[in-house]
RNA sequence: GGGCGGUUAGCUCAGCUGGUUAGAGCACCUGCCUUACAAGCAGGGGGUCACAGGUUCGAGUCCUGUACCGCCCACCA
């Protein structure tokens, strides 16, 4: 700070008292004393006051709230707020909340864990309940048979678990220095989120997106649960091709192959390529099952595989997503031998749609597979096709041909199970998605992928879709439907008309709201009403984000202000849910892309570059890093990985991020301590390292710009070591204490300065502790900016005033003449 | 089977629109406690830029093909 020496006329630049500072520095102490600061200040508040163009809005990802978080969403999240620290360096009125995912599967599996319980949505809520945690000791076969509660008391324990995460990572997220605006602080599950999600089900139902229909459709058996195809992933596993005999009306018979003996009961059709000689002449016939002699006709189709098994095939209802295109093409009857909850149900041959020429020996084999599960229910099978006694036809020997063929297979899983998943027919709601395809493409490329190939991923997924979204789950904790059934006379729910809640009734629940126009008694009686039991798919409320913060249709409501959002920070594999529901709700309900900007960052892998997962046991705590190497350091290690790239875990860049600290800590004590007269940039080799700074701050801006923070780190980081300390400071280190030469004295200083003042600027969003730290000591009462953090980010027309040198060269020769020494 | 990335020093990675002897950090070797910093400084060794062709005066950079690694999607009888 300049004063004036007494008894002199010349200002004088005063130093700070190095020896009231601490030898070293130390991140446990400074980080939680500067984040108090920032909090006290309320330097990340959203100004709502300020204009749109002033403001920079961030749809900020809610991570799940079960279980914990791991060191990649530390490196995503960090990315994320160096981008919003830059933008708030320039200038910019931010906008960044914080959500946290709670409802959903991971919270339900936790709390039927930790509570031993099981919910159930057609039992009374009961006030009084008390439920007490399961001793985490406990080995799980020790456990009692589950409690089964109500819907209301199970959700009131998800509360209590996802209240407890979203602690823990509250304050990670603090540790780890995210500039978020804790004003905006959100939870999907909360009253807000519920209603806003109740509203997009209200809106999209108004505009003639959303279709309820009983059909086939993908089903979790464990979960007991539907699933929509963007939560579906295959995984390899062991199968086996049986070839089995049918017989063939009218004499004959052909062999078919097939992975899933078990679903021979459920077989409604036999289809073979139109092309295949072997199959021709059979075409129209009817084939006749083994085991249960039933009738199937025999149909040809192009997406039969000659070369595939035998060339011809079973149609069960359902074996796969084919089964169900041929049933609708062909009309075929519906089998269904599977239920909801995985088992072989019970069915009598002789009813109606369930003919057979032998029922007795049909419903004597059938018998021994009820309520079996698959796998049993196979192997059941499997004996039952050696036995000649079953073949299709009289006089027919075993129907199995030869051994099974074992085969690796791609099956189709919900990532979050365990089971195969299985096509059921239920009635399930759909969000109308394949008609606007084209449209989300068009959307998609409304917006800026970073990087750009990332936008590739959106549209290949966008453009393969198969099917419409179904929304509704058959669970617990979520978002319900604000729908309700009449009941006729039977009580049935008349599924074709329902009625809606109205809009200002939202959030409810039709469980325990009682529709309009009844009264509570009537639930569930002849002629009264019920309530849709089914929640929503969470990604159904999580691709609501935008709409969530900016208080759709809610009480001062800011959409407008908000809407559409700059950036939307997120994981990449996430693009097909995530990105592509959010941008689908956009569509839907504003005509608008939700966001200008999509910023992917890549995934953390082990140094066998396997992605990092708890499974695998090499996880590495977020909190035990930040410890051991301060937010900082952290911090440093994230911003020195470049977007959409996956990157090895590295311990030894936190020890760099470190250095780094220390090194900004003491330049800044020996700049900061010279004092002398103060006066302008003059002296030649002052002027060339000036220039040479200001390239740098362009280069460092155009970088962060582009969302390049990587290479702006980069950048800076190579300057302030190399240019910086190794160069500048130990050229002018003599003349910055000379006693005959002021003038030069008073240019290296102010230089010395300068050059601080611009590369802890650049530093900032990177190392916002240590950079605010130095910032403390002289340039915030310069300024007047107490936080650099709410400092102006460098320009180039900062230097305007100073003159460019003689010798753009100067810097340069400087450097190598006393390299040359 | 289709698509998208990647392959550069022992390790982790830069290298933007093709242009002088290919870079950084870590690790390694040598020398220095030079009053900001030994968590530092000065210096050094180490790379046929995966491979094969091609375009060009000139290719790590552009084109074609191959191999390997990873991801996404499809296949699921």
């Amino acid at each position: 700070m300049a004063t004036t020496e007494p008894g002199t006329q010349q200002s004088w630049v005063k130093p700070i008292d190095v020896s009231a500072l601490p030898k070293r520095f130390e991140p446990g102490e400074a980080e939680p004393r500067w984040r108090a600061l920032w909090e006290q200040w309320g330097i990340h508040r959203y100004d709502p006051a300020r204009p749109r163009q002033e403001t920079f809005v961030v749809d900020t990802p809610p991570p799940t709230a079960s279980g914990s978080l791991h060191v990649g969403h530390v490196f995503s999240y960090t990315h994320a707020d160096l981008i919003v620290r830059y933008q708030r360096m320039r200038g910019k009125n931010i906008f960044y909340p914080m959500g946290w995912d709670d409802n959903g599967l991971p919270t339900e599996r936790r709390v039927q864990n930790v509570f031993n319980v099981r919910s159930d949505a057609f039992l009374p809520f009961d006030a009084d309940l008390e439920i007490e945690r399961v001793d985490p000791k406990t080995k799980p076969r020790d456990l009692p048979r589950p409690t089964v509660i109500s819907r209301r008391n199970f959700i009131d324990l998800c509360h209590i678990v996802t209240a407890e995460d979203e602690v823990a990572f509250k304050d990670l997220w603090k540790m780890l220095g995210l500039s978020v605006d804790w004003n905006e602080e959100y939870t999907t599950i909360e009253d807000r989120s519920r209603a806003i999600a109740q509203r997009s089900f209200l809106d999209l139902y108004e505009k003639g997106h959303i279709y309820q229909v009983e059909a086939p459709t993908m089903w979790d058996v464990d979960f007991s649960t539907a699933v929509a195809q963007a939560e579906v992933e295959d995984r390899e596993r062991d199968g086996a091709f049986h070839d089995i005999e049918f017989g063939v009306e009218g004499g004959g018979s052909l062999v078919i192959s097939t992975t899933r003996p078990e679903l021979l009961a459920a077989c409604v059709g036999i289809a073979a390529n139109p092309d295949d000689e072997r199959y021709k002449g059979l075409f129209g016939k009817r084939a006749v099952s083994p085991v249960y002699r039933v009738p199937v006709p025999i149909f040809a189709t192009e997406l039969a595989d000659p070369e595939k098994g035998t060339g011809v095939l079973m149609v069960c209802t359902f074996g796969d997503q084919t089964d169900v295109q041929w049933w609708r093409e062909q009309e075929l009857p519906l089998r269904q031998v599977l239920g909801r909850d995985g088992r072989i149900v019970d069915r009598k041959y002789g009813d109606p749609g369930w003919e057979s020429d032998d029922p007795e020996r049909a419903n004597a084999n059938y018998a021994e597979i009820v309520g079996k599960r698959v796998n049993q229910a196979r192997r059941i099978v499997v004996e039952q096709l050696r036995e000649s006694a079953n073949a299709a036809y009289e006089g027919g020997g075993a129907p199995l041909q030869g051994e099974p063929r074992p085969i690796k297979h791609a099956v189709r899983f919900f990532e979050k199970g365990d089971s195969p998943l299985e096509y059921l027919t239920s009635r399930q709601w759909f969000v109308r998605l394949m008609d606007q395809k084209d449209e989300l493409i068009r959307k998609g490329r409304q917006i800026k992928w970073h990087p750009e190939y990332m936008g590739k991923r959106y549209e290949d997924w966008t453009a393969n879709l198969g099917l419409d979204w179904a929304i509704s789950r058959q669970r617990h904790f979520g978002v319900q439907f604000p729908v309700w059934y009449r009941l006729d006379d039977q009580a049935n729910p008349v599924y074709d008309d329902p009625i809606l809640a109205a809009p200002e009734t939202l959030p409810l629940d039709p469980m325990s709201a009682t529709a309009p126009g009844y009264e509570e008694s009537q639930r569930g009686q002849p002629g009264g009403f019920a309530g849709e039991p089914d929640v929503f798919d969470t990604w159904f409320t999580s691709s609501l984000s935008p709409q969530i913060v900016g208080r759709w249709g809610e009480d001062g409501d800011k959409m407008a202000d908000l809407f559409p959002m700059d950036i939307r920070p997120q994981a990449h594999d996430i693009i097909r849910t995530w990105a592509f529901y959010t941008i689908a709700k956009s569509l839907l309900h504003h005509d608008e892309v939700p966001w200008h900007n999509v910023v992917l960052s890549g995934w953390i892998l082990d140094p066998d570059r396997k992605k990092m997962s708890k499974s695998r046991g090499n996880v590495v705590t977020p909190t035990g890093m930040l410890e051991e190497y301060g937010a900082d350091a952290v911090r440093y290690w994230a911003g020195s990985a470049r977007l959409g790239a996956d990157t090895a875990f590295d311990e030894q860049v936190f020890r760099v991020g470190k250095r780094l600290v220390t090194k900004l800590y003491n330049a800044g004590k020996y700049v900061l301590s010279q004092e002398g007269p103060e006066g302008e940039i003059t002296n030649e080799l002052d002027l060339a390292f000036i220039a040479e700074l200001r390239t740098l701050v362009d280069r460092a801006t155009a970088a962060f710009d582009e969302y390049e923070y990587s290479r702006a780190l980069e950048e800076t980081e190579s300057f302030f070591w190399s240019t910086f300390t190794d160069n500048y400071l130990e050229l002018v280190k003599k003349r910055a204490r000379s006693e005959d030469d002021p003038q030069g004295r008073a240019s290296a200083i102010a230089t010395l300065r300068t050059g601080l003042n611009v590369t802890l600027r650049l530093f900032a969003p990177f190392v916002p502790t240590i950079t605010d730290e130095v910032w403390s000591w002289a340039f915030a009462g310069e300024t007047g900016k107490k936080s650099i953090h709410v400092a102006d980010w460098p320009s180039s027309a900062e230097f305007d005033a100073i003159p460019a040198p003689a010798n753009k060269r100067s810097f340069s020769a400087a450097c190598d003449a006393i390299a040359a020494v």
